[in-house]
DNA sequence: CATGGGAACGAGAACGGTTATCGATGTACC
DNA sequence: GGTACATCGATAACCGTTCTCGTTCCCATG
């Protein structure tokens, strides 16, 4: 088999406008809001390009990927580059990005007893944030 | 305020079937698997049942729910009826429940820290069992 | 045992998110 | 400018899940 050459990436009007909307962003947002988002905004954009481009973002390691209780997938642009997890209030969305070496050493721990190798995991916390916390009178959705 | 009356469930040959094909399956299993293995097996049975049924044992808590890379949700009657976590063969599904203090201590202090409360969280770990060594060609789940 | 009310069933249609198609478009490089 | 081909995007297909609604049959009651 040939050796691939090296990946021809063309820079477009809408890949930028989706990578810059998620700079702009602070929560996780799926798709079809991000690519609504973006008609509203003016340019246009095709729902399966957005798509495309959250892909790619996501293989590239720009944003990460979490899925709602439906199934759904939500994409945000992490600060931080490393592997991380998520503090995600389950009200408003606010996230903090968050370190656990706990778990990282929890998982591999608990693979290799067991013999599974190719190890991947998830780690979220979903909880109310300060702010959504219920006062006496709080609705929580 | 009336007392709400004992809610009135049936007991069918189908949902019966779910439950007993569920107690035989060491694994995480779609509800489409699982629809398949009833069919094949003899007694006739809905794909909409197959889903009302797993819906109700997992609302009692007598199923666990997780989703796949994909967003397909998978059943599993567990053993422990305690809070767990799983380690999952994501070719074959082959399932290990485990524990995780380091992570109940891990969610309970990140969350404290920021300020959230209410707290749930997800932990799950992916691999491949020890039987099923990484060809490329298996389905992942 | 016979009966009636309604819980549960199930075939098919609808739904919602995502992906595949494929001709049109536009980017990068000469 | 001109060419090659990555990317776009309207549309259709896909796939898991839920809804609809007429039918079935469980079971409390007499
Ligand atoms: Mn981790
Ligand atoms: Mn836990
Ligand atoms: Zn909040
Ligand atoms: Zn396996």
């Amino acid at each position: 088999m040939n050796a691939p050459a090296t990946r021809i990436v063309r820079a477009t009007r809408q890949r930028a406008a989706v990578s810059a909307l998620l700079d702009r962003l602070a929560d996780f947002r799926s798709a079809q809001e991000i690519h609504e988002e973006l008609c509203r905004s003016g340019g246009g954009i095709g729902l399966t390009t957005v798509y495309r481009a959250l892909q790619t973002l996501a293989d590239n390691g720009e944003v990460d990927v979490l899925r709602t209780g439906t199934g759904e997938a939500v994409y945000r642009r992490c600060d931080s580059a490393e592997h991380h997890h998520h503090l995600v209030c389950r009200r408003c969305g606010a996230t903090v990005e968050i370190e656990g070496p706990a778990v990282e050493t929890w998982a591999q721990k608990v693979a290799e007893t067991h013999g599974y190798s190719e190890l991947s995991h998830t780690a979220e916390i979903f909880g109310l944030c300060r702010a959504c916390t219920a006062p006496s009178d709080g609705r929580t959705r």
